[in-house]
DNA sequence: GTATCATTCAAACGTTTGTTTGAATTCTGC
DNA sequence: GCAGAATTCAAACAAACGTTTGAATGATAC
């Protein structure tokens, strides 16, 4: 057993060395596509010490999500709380509220340096693998930004109904997603792809906040707000 | 050997039996998370019967993936060759050029009796699964597709850089895939989702055209159509 | 009915999988 | 420097992996 499980100072990097190695390993080939062996190779460890560290394998992949997701909701929960304390009581623009949720993973995402573009690869990918283990401890980690920003969105668009706007944060968050982790892909379908990453952001919340706003489609504007 | 690789008729219903099996099993756990035993189980088969009739695990998937996208790619391009008829030379409307490539795959994604809602889900997973051979063979697929829609759309909204549309045309894949792979994902994310699932589509369609036609960012304002 | 093909089957192939073990080593507090 | 805990290490574990084999069964043609 090590020493504690949560001090990061008595470990010295072995633990963290497996942690930045399997986060890219998953990110690129997957969960199962992924073994113990691959691991530990990349990060230059024992074999053994995986299950040392941190139990099993699922318990390391769960552990990879931790780490980076707290680091992510708390700067989402912080940016919500900052702008409805400025607004005292009135409702944010929507922009603001795009801006909170999606700015901190859009940043995440363009740090190249430190695993956190990796990271915004995997949780992508992950999204779409519907292991139950995994969605277990999503739903756990999200409950309360998703909460907080759901609110939001009702309050800054008080004429559009609520399942409306469920639907379209996820529709939102798909393409977030994509915009992230399938660059590749989009490169494979429409040739070479020799753009300024920076533009990402922008680009993004334009479109984000055009289909945020859209004219309701016919079939829900009967639909009353509940 | 198979009497005749493309002949169905010859083949009783093995191969197909092995393909429907194989084809939910790998949107449910994934290629590396499905074994040739889970398939073949499932399937009611020999275990031997997969790399007779396909050859390999890989192949096996391939195939799964050409006989629904050959089908779909095969409506849109019927679509558009239909609607640029009608224009006769003169552009489509940005929602006519969404309808005909989006809807085939919403239509596929609403038959849940013949294994279309299966499919969808196994090819959102899959586009943000980086294996290389399946990225390959993908591009093949899409590229006369692709080609051509982004040729409409270039022409539908002119006033819009083209880097501008590849960019929307990705986020809106994106979209559209969560809208219908991930709806586990959103269910577990914002409680219960008692919704009519056949008003996904005029939601979907909604937001995506709100998002198309949103107005440019200022950082690509300054940039000329080339 | 016999020859010829396609298909199915049970069994085994050699690898690789995640995990465990117990001894060797390193670190920590005194 | 010594006791005791934490960590690393090489080796092994049973189980599962994709694939291959050769004989048994099925269907088709003459």
């Amino acid at each position: 057993m090590p020493q504690a499980a949560d001090d990061n100072r008595s470990a010295p990097d072995t633990a963290e060395r497996i942690l930045d190695a399997s986060e890219w390993l998953f990110a690129e080939h997957g969960f199962d596509g992924t073994s113990m062996r691959m691991i530990t190779t990349r990060a230059a460890v024992n074999l053994a010490s995986v299950n040392y560290h941190f139990g099993s394998k699922e318990a390391l992949f769960q552990e990879v999500f931790h780490r980076r997701l707290a680091e992510l909701n708390r700067q989402r929960l912080e940016a919500i709380n900052r702008m409805e304390a400025d607004a005292g009581g009135t409702a944010l623009k929507p922009s603001q509220v795009l801006d909170g949720f999606f700015g901190p993973a859009l940043e995440m995402a363009a740090d190249t340096e430190h695993g956190g573009y990796t990271f915004m690869r995997l949780l992508g990918r992950t999204y779409t693998e519907p292991a139950e283990f995994i969605r277990k401890f999503m739903a756990v980690e999200y409950a309360e930004v998703v909460e907080r920003y759901t609110a939001a969105l009702y309050a800054a668009l008080p004429e559009v109904p609520k399942a409306e706007i469920v639907w379209r944060l996820h529709f939102m968050m798909g393409a977030v997603s994509y915009a992230i982790s399938g660059i590749d892909a989009l490169a494979l379908l429409t040739g070479h792809f020799d753009d300024d990453p920076a533009l990402l952001k922008p680009r993004l919340t334009a479109f984000l906040l055009g289909g945020l706003r859209a004219p309701l489609p016919e079939s829900a504007n009967t639909a009353t707000r509940k």
